[in-house]
DNA sequence: GCCGTTTTCGGCCCGACTGTTTTCAGTCG
């Protein structure tokens, strides 16, 4: 059973459990076990028979050991079984509603039989509701609402679109007098790939307490939103038209940095600091860390003064998922991590001789134009038809014109020849080899691979790592993030043999290809793979979308040093496998 | 159910908003 899996049983069992008033502790321990489980980059498969081992994870104790095992054994686990016989699993549905938590799903289990959405809809429309305790008009009205929306939006949002959303409300909001800084917080500032919903928290004069009422309003009033969810004292949420939740937050400058700290989480990182400021005699809230004694006020208006006086460097946020980020910070070790700038070259790129939109020429100048020192132009090959992928003697031509164009760059940038070959079904690449050799990076992308058994496509992958013309391994996961279902394939094992090989893994930089996840990275630098990132632009503006796989890059504490575009261009290719012949 | 500079029991993060209450429970982040 893959980490996924297992992760996904126990937080089940923790919301069932939750359904069924269980021992709120209990819960979070079966909570904080799956989290540990999901974030980890070791297969609890492979470990599962060494119960010292699965102590070693931070969150998982004799009980879950125990629980693990059984679910490697037998694919459940008691405690949910026990729980099914008296709940059912479409009430997890329920629970995604929004307003509805463990206690109106037991209530209307309780009372009305009410197990799904589809038997909450008919109890809404036979009028039985109204009959149960706190449930108003209101209440009810909130339900219906939310079940439509369930049914429209699939919930996440990718970070590109989230952060489009996030700038044109900043802009709005600037527009206000007094309101000097706002900032995006939540899982956009963590760099996330998707976002559930956006945080913005805003601070200036007009934020300071007994004057924030007209900030307030403003903000609510803003144009594009489509359902108004709340308008506190200092917050307003709301829906875009787009289905997007978003929280606005007006906050006094005094308090601005605890805030920020606060609100962009995560949740777990949170927990955790807070017990450190427990244990060292202060409490941490959104407003300040004070004194627990008598409350006086020691840090609130910049993060960096709260992380000090808890004794700790500041955390970048892509790093506070509770993955050791405290403890690093603790013993002064955390990574300085990659950034946008240390990236020196693109090495995945099409031109209109495939599905590209732009000229090599163009691709060129847009990445020079940039400060690439370097790109790759690697078009496909004839096996992808649909974009009229090279054959063998269409790809020799399309390496001399490359060669042309470098030439008229005139040192300008350097441009590699390339190909993105497709792994065919027995493993073997779709061009010949020796016109494989021919060209500088050979991109072998499993891209037509889907739908197979989990092992076949592992080892034809594996087979066209083999193959000594293949330096790059192209989209490791399919570019699936987002819809995985289709592509299994045991990436630990491949990761593995890449590394051996010394091929390099690939990391996709585009939103909604962004195809190793910041975990699935972790685990390759742990296995020692060389990565290399890129965004497999199609068009000339598509390289505007390196700093997303840069995010991606921070959250897997990757520092400048463990990626391959940070070296210039020679180092670049001398980094690769060596070339054949 | 986990965990330990309160070590094998007794703790376990914190506050805001809503709706339906007239002092608060439930939900959310």
């Amino acid at each position: 059973m893959d980490n996924r899996s297992i992760a996904q049983l126990l937080s089940e069992t923790a919301d069932l459990l939750e359904i069924s008033a269980g021992d709120p502790f209990r819960i979070r321990s079966y909570r904080r076990a799956a989290e540990a489980v999901e974030s980890s980059t070791v297969q609890l498969s492979e470990i599962a028979n060494d119960t010292k081992k699965l102590l070693e994870i931070p969150g998982i104790g004799k009980g879950m050991a125990a629980n693990i095992q059984e679910m490697e054994k037998t694919g459940t686990l008691p405690l949910r079984e026990e729980l099914l016989a008296k709940y059912r699993v479409s009430m997890l549905d329920l629970l995604r509603l929004p307003g509805m938590g463990p206690k109106s799903v037991a209530l209307f289990w309780e009372a009305l039989q009410v197990a799904s959405i589809p038997d909450l809809e008919a109890a809404i429309a036979a009028g039985k509701l109204e009959t149960l305790p706190r449930m108003g008009a209101k209440q009810i009205e909130k339900l219906k609402k939310g079940i439509e929306e369930q049914k429209k939006n699939s919930g996440r949002f990718l970070i590109d679109e989230a952060e489009l959303a996030a700038e044109k409300l900043i802009d709005y909001l600037r527009k206000f007098d007094g309101i000097e800084t706002i900032t995006p917080a939540g899982s956009l500032r963590r760099g996330r790939e998707t976002v559930g919903d956006l945080d913005i928290l805003a601070t200036g004069p007009a934020c300071a307490k007994d004057k924030v009422q007209p900030a307030v309003e403003y903000t609510a009033s803003y144009p594009p939103i489509a359902d108004l969810i709340a308008k506190g004292e200092n917050k307003v949420s709301f829906r875009l038209r787009s289905g997007l939740q978003v929280d606005v937050r007006l906050l006094p400058e005094a308090s601005y940095g605890a805030a920020l700290q606060y609100f962009s989480g995560s949740k777990m990182h949170n927990v955790t600091v807070r017990q450190r400021a427990l244990k060292l005699g202060y409490t941490l809230n959104e407003y300040a860390l004070a004194r627990l004694e008598d409350g006086s006020v020691v840090a609130g208006a910049t993060e960096q003064e709260i992380y000090a006086a808890l004794g700790l460097n500041w955390i970048p946020p892509e790093l506070r998922e509770n993955n050791g980020e405290i403890e690093a910070a603790e013993q002064h070790r955390l990574p300085t991590l990659i950034e946008q700038r240390d990236i020196r070259g693109d090495v995945h790129m099409h031109t209109d001789a495939t599905d590209g939109k732009n000229t090599i020429r163009e691709m060129a100048e847009a990445a020079a134009s940039r400060g690439y020192e370097y790109i790759a132009i690697t078009d496909h090959s004839k096996n992808l038809a649909m974009t009229f992928g090279l054959d063998d003697e269409r790809a020799l031509e399309h390496i001399k014109h490359i060669r042309e164009v470098n030439d008229e760059m005139e040192g300008r940038i350097r441009i590699f020849t390339g190909i993105e070959v497709d792994i065919l079904h027995d493993g073997q690449l779709d061009l010949s080899d020796e016109v494989l050799a021919r060209t500088d990076v050979v991109i072998a992308s499993v891209h037509s691979l889907f739908n197979q058994p989990e092992e076949q496509m592992t080892e034809r992958v594996l087979r066209a790592i083999e193959n000594p013309n293949t330096r790059i391994l192209g989209h490791p996961t399919g570019r699936l993030l987002l819809r995985r279902e289709g592509f299994k394939i045991n990436l630990q094992q491949i990761l593995r043999r890449a590394a051996e090989l010394g091929v390099a893994v690939e990391h996709n930089a585009y939103p909604d290809r962004l195809d190793l996840c910041d975990r699935d990275l972790r685990m390759a630098k742990e296995l020692g793979c060389k990565i290399s990132i890129n965004t497999d632009s199609h068009h000339t503006s598509h390289m505007e979308k390196m700093s997303y796989g840069v995010r991606q890059l921070r959250r897997a504490w990757l520092a400048k040093q463990d990626v391959l575009n940070t070296l210039p261009a020679n180092e670049f290719l001398a980094a690769l496998r060596p070339r054949v012949g």
